[in-house]
DNA sequence: CTTCTCCATGGAAACGATTCCATCATGGTT
DNA sequence: AACCATGATGGAATCGTTTCCATGGAGAAG
């Protein structure tokens, strides 16, 4: 076990300055000379600066922290791929946090990153404005994906109510609405939603249900407002993330109203629940009911009969959030929504 | 944005040396009075330690590395949960990376982590000895899950056979055979491909193929071993890691072999592939041709038929190796060998 | 020839923690 | 009463880098 060569080791073997070296290694300015046999001694040395002086220096981690709420959802693992790939060409390291979808434990996760000087943050947020203040107000470049952080409730319930309902709109929102001063990048689940519901009318259904998980409120809204004014209160279910909750709420539904004939998921879990429920319950897909699944995964193509499915871009999610952490140095960047796409395959049938 | 407060800041607050702050909040000894007031003004001032100056001052990066090839691949998820799940209780970061299944981006990735000095390690390796030669010869403590690097060619390629063979035994391996110095946490291939060839050829089946993907040679050499001699070659046939490839490979071997009547797929992105081959070639599971996959995965019992699987405990074998890693204080430890179990679902049917 | 400017260069400070070591006070032992 | 052991304490060194600033020499402009 060897030790590293240092700047020093470098300068010294160079016979120049510690200054003259490091300047030649960040692109300052040097001689011809010079800057040619520091470049030969550092390579004949094998050395590497270490990250841990230069951060020390700057105050600074370099990299991205990067928060998740479950690594074995695939959803994420395909963002988590996005982030990763963005990084690694731009040789930065990503520190990883699964947060489980709950608040506290991203609290602590966000608590670790200060502590590491991590002053860029690519998260699916699970807690509210609330838990995020701290972050921003640390000074942390932080890029949502996939989810903006829920409200704070404030003194006037109504007020976070109808900041709720103008997020759904995500082109341009009141300043009231997006409560958190950070950029994100997430799917167009209005859109997606819509497009799904519309889909399952054409086909004849009258009973929809929406079957969600935690963060899914902008779905669930979207979902309220494609299937318009009175949205019957039974058909809109939650689990709380875990697959057995996904798998209860589903149960749930399915077995306290026999009269429904679709099902939207909110996401792949819940959809993988609800293939599981109806197969328990001897309910028949997609001839007793029909099943839209957010998020497309390769095991989608797997089921009999294979899952439609709203697509959304992980991957691309995860690049464009990175890219954006990543290029912050200016000013605050753009949002950025990014087009879901209905893909049609086996799991829905013509209202019976 | 507040800057945060310093040792400095306490230290002057409370009216005492920097030293007596440092000892107080790690445990050293200081006498009670000064200790409550060191500790009180350092809540009051919301204080915490910047890991940035100690990690300079102790030469190493807290936390562990983590080098997975996939996130996408759901055991891999599965495994990163466990890691982090260990990681966060001992409240240290975890730095990812993802090698896709490519020597090189793992030597890169193995390069970065260096320069941060991150000097733990868990990685699910692609690389032979001679990529992680540099990481441990660093001074890397270095844990591997799931498979172990293969052998580096040496100078006489019959040693090396000989070697491969002898990891096999995951017991007591000779020196030789385990070519570098660290631990690992694995499952017991053996046993579980052993288990399921067995099931398979109780079920009658003779002509019994093995789909693989990259690291899957443990796993290959368990096929071969357990079933005897001569083996098919034309059975043995390897995807590149994607699931395109995976697809290739999966839709080549039915075609040129349409008598083979059960597969034994060497990962879960190779049981999907199978899947899909068979269905796009119309070979019914399990009438036509059963299929055994390695890694129980939430989607196996989507499948219809319900996927038989070898399951292997992916996130404990992530916690396991967080743990070896996090405690490698002391001596090298143990290596571990996780059990497998042959989950019976629907996916193997009697020899026609 | 003088003076001014510009550039390459190296010394030293800074970043924020840990830790070695010297100092000092206290209390017990001879 | 002199001495020693013990324990609390603070100053200063240290880690490896970046960056500020002073220096010195060379060439240009006067």
């Amino acid at each position: 076990m060897e030790k590293r060569a240092t700047i020093k080791d470098v300068a010294e073997a160079a016979g120049v300055g510690v200054a003259t070296v490091s300047r030649v290694l960040s692109g300052g300015s040097a001689s011809p000379e010079t800057r040619e046999r520091v470049l030969a001694v550092a390579a004949q040395l094998d050395y590497r600066p270490s990250a841990l002086g230069r951060n020390l220096r700057q105050r600074r981690t370099g990299g991205m922290g990067l928060l998740v709420p479950d690594l074995t959802d695939t959803f994420y693992g395909q963002l988590a791929e996005g982030v990763l790939a963005c990084a690694r060409s731009a040789g930065e390291p990503v520190v990883l946090g699964s947060t489980g979808d709950d608040p506290e434990q991203e609290s602590e996760l966000i608590g670790m990153l200060l502590e590491q000087s991590v002053d860029r943050l690519i998260a699916v947020p699970t807690g509210d404005s609330d838990t995020w203040a701290p972050a921003i107000r640390a000074g942390m470049t932080v890029v949502f994906a996939d989810r903006l952080p829920s409200q704070a409730v404030l003194e006037d319930p109504g007020a976070a109510a109808v900041g709720d309902l103008m997020l759904l709109d995500g082109l341009a929102p009141a300043p009231r609405a997006r409560p958190l001063d950070a950029p994100s990048v997430v799917a167009d689940d209005r859109a997606g939603i819509r497009t799904a519901v519309r889909y399952l009318r054409g086909l004849g259904h009258k009973r929809i249900a929406f079957l969600g998980g935690p963060g899914h409120d902008r779905r669930e809204a979207a979902f309220r407002e494609a299937v318009g004014a009175p949205v019957d209160e039974e058909l809109v279910v939650f689990g709380t993330g875990s697959r057995d909750s996904a798998y209860a709420a589903a149960s749930g539904l399915f077995q306290s109203r026999p009269d429904l004939s679709a099902v939207v998921a909110g996401g792949n879990v819940l959809g993988e629940a609800a293939v599981l429920a109806a197969r328990e319950l001897d309910l028949r897909v997609p001839q007793d009911v029909s099943l839209v699944m957010y998020d497309d995964v390769p095991w989608a193509e797997l089921c009999s009969p294979p899952l439609t499915v709203i697509a959304q871009p992980g991957r691309d999610m995860g690049y464009r959030a990175a890219e954006l952490v990543l290029r912050a140095g200016g000013r605050r960047p753009r949002s950025v929504v990014l087009p879901t796409e209905l893909i049609i395959r086996g799991s829905c049938g013509p209202h019976r």
